[in-house]
DNA sequence: TCGATACTGTCGGGTCCGCGACGCACTTTG
DNA sequence: CAAAGTGCGTCGCGGACCCGACAGTATCGA
């Protein structure tokens, strides 16, 4: 298994000791996720968990008449189908592929068999299920009481952190569908950003200038959500998630 | 112990299978919680896991220039404390005692030894968690898009599933510091349902007249959270919350 | 019985964002 | 190269809720 080790860049999989690790690999498939591709929808069946490499899921809320919020984003630093963990089956969530590229997949069954074995992956999963439910709390709080402009520049810094580069490929309304507000909204918001000089945008393909200055204008919610992930996961291994 | 027998309303512990609820039963422990008391401060240690039986605690997430929110409401149909079953072993909330009442404790430690069986105790604290989460993604799509005066109507409907008869004891107030909002806003909404002859108060008791007007008026969110519950721990063993 | 405290009610001003409608520019496709 | 599709920008209006300040009333303790 060189060949999916050598791409396992997935922080829980590295944090777990080397017995674990290699127990699970050989039950992990490669899969390329496409941009908009759909791995549960809400209420629908699980039948893998996967870690992702270099693409980006996000849990979204959706109410009956449409109007939809983000509740978790999730790269390389986690995994998504924690109701296979928890053992609901079904989440009342839909997990799609914002941004394209890799992940690791896990069949639900050979997952619950390692639960079982109440490891070192057990372990992991549920410290990362407190660390999802902190996310979704913090963007409870946010969607009370933060701006939108404050919001997106979290939005942004989130989505920086899964990504190689600087650039995120996003158009305006999908951002706008996470925020669970209109696209003017999110118009306005970051053409005031652009304005400052902290980020360009051109057609789908929005580009980070100036990470500091964003850094300084998020609300506290973005390193909140850090802070709680690297106290949970942190200290598993390495820093799955760079302090910043 | 036909004593704490004949106190345990708590469904959680209702719904398990005799042998593990007799094994665990030596360990738990009658505690009488005020109102206003709280279990475990926002990145504070805890203890204890509770399963409250005529108390009501709510779990507050709090920014750092005290705004508020509230994440999830639990009454007898739950249990405080899930950073215990997660290993986090501190959640970035605060438990605090939104209506006094009893309540079962069990030591963190006990709970862990319990946690190691993998038995139906753990099962079952899986899934309840998947339940929180639930409430706390619905609480963060309901601050986004719902109205005030709904979000007031779910906060009631939520308060009066979880005690004895139809008032409820709090401010407007706590209320307002529940909902993230100002009390004037709280004040407004208020009287409305009141102006509807739905609820009627008087410093700080609220008594609900018409609770399926309310039911009509409430977001989905609030049977959505039910609903999941009821998936989620209702076959374990009997209706933990009854079908509305 | 008299403050003190706690709880509820009111008002005017301001702001953010929802809402609907529309225009423009770039890209793709036949 | 025209037409359709996609993504971004703009405007005016209105409503919900924030903000600060203040007033009325019930409850309780000294």
């Amino acid at each position: 298994m060189p060949d999916i080790r050598s791409k396992m860049t997935n922080r829980l999989l590295a944090a777990l000791p080397a017995a674990e690790l290699a127990r699970i690999i050989p039950s992990l498939e490669h899969v390329d996720l496409r941009l908009g591709e759909i791995l549960h929808e809400a209420g629908g069946p699980q039948q893998h968990f996967y870690f992702p490499g270099t693409c980006i899921v996000s849990l979204i809320g959706e109410l009956n008449n449409g109007d939809s919020a983000e509740l978790s984003l999730i790269g390389r630093e986690g995994g998504v189908g924690l109701a296979l963990v928890l053992g609901g089956g079904t989440a009342p969530t839909r997990a799609t592929v914002q941004s394209a590229g890799t992940a690791l997949r896990w069949k639900a069954a050979a997952l619950q068999r390692e639960l079982k074995l109440c490891g070192a992956v057990s372990r992991m999963l549920l410290r990362y299920t407190q660390s999802v439910w902190t996310q979704t709390a913090q963007s409870a709080l946010c969607n009370r009481h933060h701006s939108l402009e404050q919001q997106l520049c979290r939005w942004l810094l989130l989505s920086l952190d899964r990504v190689d580069g600087s650039q995120i490929r996003m158009t305006q309304q999908l951002i706008a569908d996470m925020l669970g507000v209109r696209r003017e909204g999110v118009v306005l918001a970051a053409k005031k950003l652009q304005g400052r000089g902290w980020i360009s945008y051109s057609r789908g393909v929005i580009t980070v200038l100036n990470r500091t200055a964003l850094e300084g204008h998020v609300c506290e919610c973005y390193q909140a959500v850090n802070a709680e992930y690297r106290r949970l996961l942190g200290g598993l291994r390495a820093s799955p998630l760079a302090a910043r």
